[in-house]
DNA sequence: CGTTGAGTTGACCATCGTCAACAGGAGTGG
DNA sequence: CCACTCCTGTTGACGATGGTCAACTCAACG
């Protein structure tokens, strides 16, 4: 569907057996850098790689289920993982992609709060969550790097309430290929196509649109040479007026 | 306009003039416990009492805008507070309403990211960020304290995700009528009576809609016998229905 | 070559926004 | 004490943005 290699060279990770210790250790780590890793000497790596373990996760599964009970925490090595939230007659919300580095469990409840799905084939860095706050407890500069991370979650958070609260379908769109180019542009270098991993019905349930309005609406800036449509993603043409859109 | 003291025996806490430092000790602080203070012990207290400052807020000013730099962060002790975003063509997202025992700042980013408006009067620790930083750094337990809210908080921006971008009117009304007396409830022994401090424009800026909208659908809950209008609140008639409405 | 599933497009419609008028309370000043 | 204004909130009429329903294309896959 989607190549990640062209994407991320994170995608080059070594998979190993879904559960299995893997051989790639954490100082081989491509994504140590931006994730909550970084917090860590070389030392406390170690024992944070003991209670590592790595999984690969297929297209269209699921990490976990926003009900289940979090006895793990993970962090993405590669690939692109759907965060959403379920009403019980079937509406769903999007509240986010989670990227290379991002880190699954913050919220340290005793339940996810939301669903995480792979949109691509994905490799997650899993610890059992016990023995990850365990080791938390005795890393003050892992605790103040996971705070750090969720208060930009929480900042992102809020501005996706103004998109939802206030935008119409269109600035929608612009703010979302605004920030989702901003975020991959941040690991890789700058492509001149933007690749979307996820499906219309995806960025509709992001957004807070149908999957009708966003097609549209994505028709109508490839009408305007705001974009082009590729496969599997959209190359930029304008830059400037898209950001325009975005305001802010 | 809306008197605190039915509402939060909390208001009742003794108001200094502004910026001086206060009478009122930290161990007599009655949102101790539901702040971040929670975290420190008696000894503890004493050395953020230092570097502690009062404040009382008038209704409708501002305690800061989103663009000033985060010199400062907050412990609010009475009152409530509007959070918000605002758009450069005037749009406004509510991103929150704070309560005492609320902490404004944890982004601990250098732009608050939010500006903050007080609805009622209002009372507010406030400490200097880098000395609070500083102090922050030696106290693992008010890291990880920290470190819950934040992620309580990003919780409860997901869930306000799932509102603005998947609900319709009298869904967003129920919702946040539900949410409201949930946080309400905790701060003070049930009234019979719902306070609603913020305007009808809040409630709007804060669920998406317009003050039209949110008028009619008060009205209508009103007709419906869901709620009773009561002079600066409500009284819940039917929590059931409303929970109903409300979903999830 | 038929099937399936994602995406696109059109016609129509409903929810909610816009615009406007009005009601009622608080504060002000004669 | 009574006009007067101001502000918030309410209600109605109308319209637009975006949702609903349906038909269609196209690529992937057997």
């Amino acid at each position: 569907m989607f190549d990640t290699t062209n994407v991320r060279p994170l995608a080059s990770v070594k998979p190993c057996h879904e559960g299995s210790a893997c051989a790639t250790p954490c100082d081989a780590c491509q994504v140590r850098l931006v994730s909550v890793c970084a917090a860590l000497d070389v030392d406390e790596l170690e024992q944070l790689e003991t209670i590592a373990q790595h999984a690969v996760i297929q297209p269209r599964s699921m990490v976990f289920h926003e009900a289940d009970i979090a006895h793990t925490v993970y962090t993405i090595t590669s690939g692109t993982v759907k965060l959403y939230k379920d009403l019980p007659d079937g509406r769903r919300q999007v509240v986010g992609f989670a990227l290379p580095g991002d880190f699954l469990g913050l919220a340290l409840a005793d339940r996810f709060g939301f669903s995480a799905e792979a949109l691509t084939k994905a490799t997650l860095c899993r610890f059992d969550r016990k023995r990850f706050t365990t080791l938390v407890e005795t890393k003050p500069a892992l605790i103040r790097r996971l705070h750090q991370v969720a208060s930009h979650e929480l900042a992102l958070a809020q501005e996706q309430m103004v998109i939802l609260g206030r935008r119409r379908a269109d600035e929608r769109l612009a703010c979302f290929l605004v920030r989702w180019r901003e975020r991959l542009t941040r690991l890789q270098p700058d492509s001149p196509t933007l690749p979307l991993p996820m499906g219309r019905q995806d960025i509709a349930d992001h957004l807070g649109l149908t999957i009708e309005t966003v097609s549209r609406t994505v028709s109508r800036f490839a009408r305007e040479r705001l974009i082009l449509n590729v496969p599997d993603g959209v190359r930029v043409l304008d830059a400037r007026r898209l950001a325009a859109l975005a305001v802010g």
